[in-house]
This record gives structure tokens, C-alpha cells and sequence, in this order.
DNA sequence: ATAAATTTTTAGATTAGTCTAAAAATTTAT
DNA sequence: ATAAATTTTTAGACTAATCTAAAAATTTAT
């Protein structure tokens, strides 16, 4: 059996690996859960016991096989109930990631089954990342960030990099959503900030702002 | 904050103590919660300490007002998840108690405000039970069991006393569900067997059986 | 190549929830 | 009314997850 704390971490050191391919390191590790070095070594030891991570002391942890079918089911499983919370319940898209960090936990294949179902196979959560399928596999779309876009091309926007309510709600507050038409007009040498054109309207986003927006030629 | 194993016992005390009116023993409690009575004790005085219950050393403990409305907030969390997972996900009457165990426990008022909207606004569960609405209101319905029924009469099926997945494959496998029509023909004084006509045909229910299905007259 | 700084691990405590075994209180039977 | 049986509480121990403080290993700087 598997607490719900581990699939925490497991899903930490997959997302700190990208996709589990890098070592994780304790101290990494521990931010990534708020908490101190001393627990992540502490639960690194033990998910190794378990055969989720390979652990090699000063080193760092990566996913075995077994470790990264954990975290991608849970991924599946959070990415699916925002899904739901926002086509289904009408949540805002920055209202719900919260939320399903509490139900991605909930033990059930046939439920996360009929859910998939329920929702008619969806291949991306509403901040524009997969989900992936029954057997773990990803659709990867073709994406850059807004910072690496072209002066005076078109895009549209797909994905969010930083999916805290505070930035969801900065593109709440400009009109941003999945879809929209963005062209890029002007990049600002000083400061790396980016004039574009959203709805009809002109305006300017910092670099840290365009680092987090996913985009897409049209 | 309340813990889930807090309101897991919470929830207990209120279905032992007839919603909320009798002193409920460590024991009982101990028993419900298949685990032993000392482990019972230590948590009903932490319950004390939090105010959800009163408890008086050998006498059993009782749920306070606060300790009153979070039970009643986690069963209605629990029928309406039910509701959501046989009405949407179809499943089974049968299939849901379990993972609604699970789902009652996600913290979220306005997740459960929308869900109740989404479904309508049920007010009984798959198995028959009242849904308490937001301010913590049962709609009773008038029911009976079949074991009190009287001869020559006709009822139709409301709910199941117990609603464990033996019990109501049985019925399905009888096709006997909520709704269900059922005419009570003869009741066998030796063991308080009962002959009903049901779907146009005749059987013979077990007094046990007869003790867990709840009707009302036609 | 040492020394200093940083990262990582270990040691020892703490809290929630559980258990077994034994003591205390209550209830039932004689 | 006393003894026996039952129920309930207490004492002490265990596991999971966390923390602080200190030790050990690694990396960086001189
Ligand atoms: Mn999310
Ligand atoms: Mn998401
Ligand atoms: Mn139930
Ligand atoms: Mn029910």
C-alpha cells in the first residue's frame, strides 16, 4: 500500500526530472514539498526500500519503472478532475489545481476510468498540459514560449508554465485563455519585455510573464 | 483542522447515536470503527479536548453542536458523491459506498455547493438515504420495513437499512430496486419469512432480508 | 592543495493513530 | 452483599512523517 504522502513525493521527483529522466537531489527535493532536507532523505530511503526511486547516497533519487507508472497515473488522475471541476462544475481555471491535489489521491482504476469516460477522452487539462492516456502515454504538442515567439508572427496561446492562481488570474484579468490569438508586435531590448496584440488591444508583458505563456503558430 | 481520521469517528458516533441523541460507548464506537476500544478512548478525549463531542469517563461521549454539523456535513458529502457516481458515472448502487468513504473527506465547500447544483439538488442518495441540504436539513420520507408490512397490501422499495454491496447484489440479482413494486402476499409464522410478488413474479424473502429494505404503502 | 562554504545525512525528539497487556470501574449473577 | 463477569481506561510501545541540531561528504574558492 502506498500512503498518500509518497505519491506526493514520487510525483515531485517526476516533475523535478523532467519526466524522470535526471537525478533528484534531497535538498531540491525538500523544497518541492516545503519541507526540510532531513524528511526528503529520510522518505527518499524509504521509497527506495519500497523500489519506487533508485537512491545513491550524496547523489539523489530517480524513478524506477515501477515510480513513474505511480506518478503518471497520478498525474492522469489530477489533470482528469480539473477536467471535470472546470467543464463539468464550472470552476475557474485557477481555482482547481488545489482542489485536485486532494483528489488526484482518490484509489479507484474504474473510477478514473468512467471519469476519462464521463469527460469524453480529454488530451489536455484546462492549463493546456496532457494527460496522459490508460497506459501512461503523453500527446506532446508543439509549443514554445511567448519569449521565444517571432517579432510580428501570429500564435495562439496553449499552455501555462506557472499554473498559481495569482498568474491564472493575470491572464483572467487580460483576457488570456486557451486559444487566444496573440501577435506579437515588439521586443524590447532593454528589459526583454514583449508588446503584443490580444483581443484588438494592444499591450506589454514582462519576460517573466512571457517565460510562463505556452504558445503556438496558427 | 480536523483530520480525516477524526471525522471518520465523528461520522461514527453520529450514525450510533441515532443522529445524535444517545451517549455512544467506547466500545460501540470501537467496534464500528473495527479497531479496539482503547484506541477509541484516546481519541474520543481528543475530541473532547477539540469540543466535537462531550464525553464522561465510563459513560460514552456524545456529539456536540459543532461536532453535530461536521458529521452531518461529511454524510452529506458521502450521498452526494453517491448520487454523482451512479446518476453520472453509472456505476452500480452497489459499487459506490466504498469510494464515496474516500470522496466524503475532499475539503471544499464550494466544490460541494457546485456538485449538489450539478446533480440538481438530490435529495436522497442511490440507497435511499435523505441528503441533509447545506443548512443541514433532512428530508425524512415515511418508511417501513418489508418485515412490518402488512398482508394484501402494496408498497413500492425507498431504501435498504444496510447497504453493503452483499446485500444489494442480492437485490439486484432479484431485481428489486428503488421503486420497485412490491406486493406482500403471506408471512410465515415459523421464521418470519415473507412471500412477495415482485416484477410479476413469486418469492420468498428471509426475515433478515425482510429487516433491511424499507417501503412505503402505494 | 588546503580551507571555506555548501549540501546531504544522521541522531534524537515530537505528534497522530494504533496496538497489547494490565488495572480500574461498572454491571450482572449468586 | 459479595463475587464474577464485563466494560472501560491507563500504561507503555510501535510506525509514519515531521522537525532541529550536529556530523559528514562534497563542491567551490583561494
Ligand atoms: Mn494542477
Ligand atoms: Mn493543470
Ligand atoms: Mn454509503
Ligand atoms: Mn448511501
Amino acid at each position: 500500500m502506498i500512503t498518500l504522502t509518497e505519491e506526493n513525493y514520487i510525483k515531485a521527483i517526476y516533475h523535478l526530472s523532467k519526466h524522470g529522466k535526471e537525478m533528484v537531489s534531497t535538498n531540491a527535493l525538500a523544497e518541492a514539498m516545503s519541507t526540510k532536507a532531513s524528511s526528503a532523505t529520510d522518505m527518499v530511503k524509504k521509497l527506495a526500500e519500497k523500489n519506487y526511486v533508485d537512491y545513491k547516497k550524496y547523489q539523489g533519487a530517480i524513478l524506477t519503472e515501477s515510480g513513474s507508472t505511480i506518478a503518471i497515473n497520478v498525474i492522469r488522475k489530477h489533470r482528469l478532475w480539473e477536467v471535470f471541476l472546470v467543464d463539468k462544475l464550472h470552476f475557474s481555471w485557477d481555482e482547481v489545481h488545489e482542489l485536485a491535489e486532494q483528489l488526484e489521491h482518490i484509489k479507484s482504476q474504474k473510477l478514473i476510468d468512467k471519469l476519462d469516460a464521463f469527460l469524453g477522452h480529454p488530451t489536455h487539462d484546462p492549463h493546456g498540459d496532457p494527460i496522459p492516456d490508460k497506459h501512461g502515454d503523453f500527446t506532446f504538442i508543439d509549443k514554445i514560449t511567448l519569449a521565444q515567439a517571432q517579432i510580428n508572427a501570429t500564435y495562439k496561446c496553449v499552455g501555462v508554465n506557472d499554473s498559481s492562481s495569482e498568474f491564472l488570474q493575470y491572464l483572467n484579468n487580460n483576457k488570456i485563455e486557451l486559444g487566444t490569438k496573440i501577435e506579437v508586435l515588439h521586443k524590447e531590448a532593454f528589459d526583454s519585455s514583449i508588446k503584443i496584440k490580444v483581443n484588438e488591444l494592444e499591450m506589454v508583458v514582462s519576460n517573466s510573464v512571457a517565460q510562463n505563456l505556452y504558445i503556438q503558430k496558427t
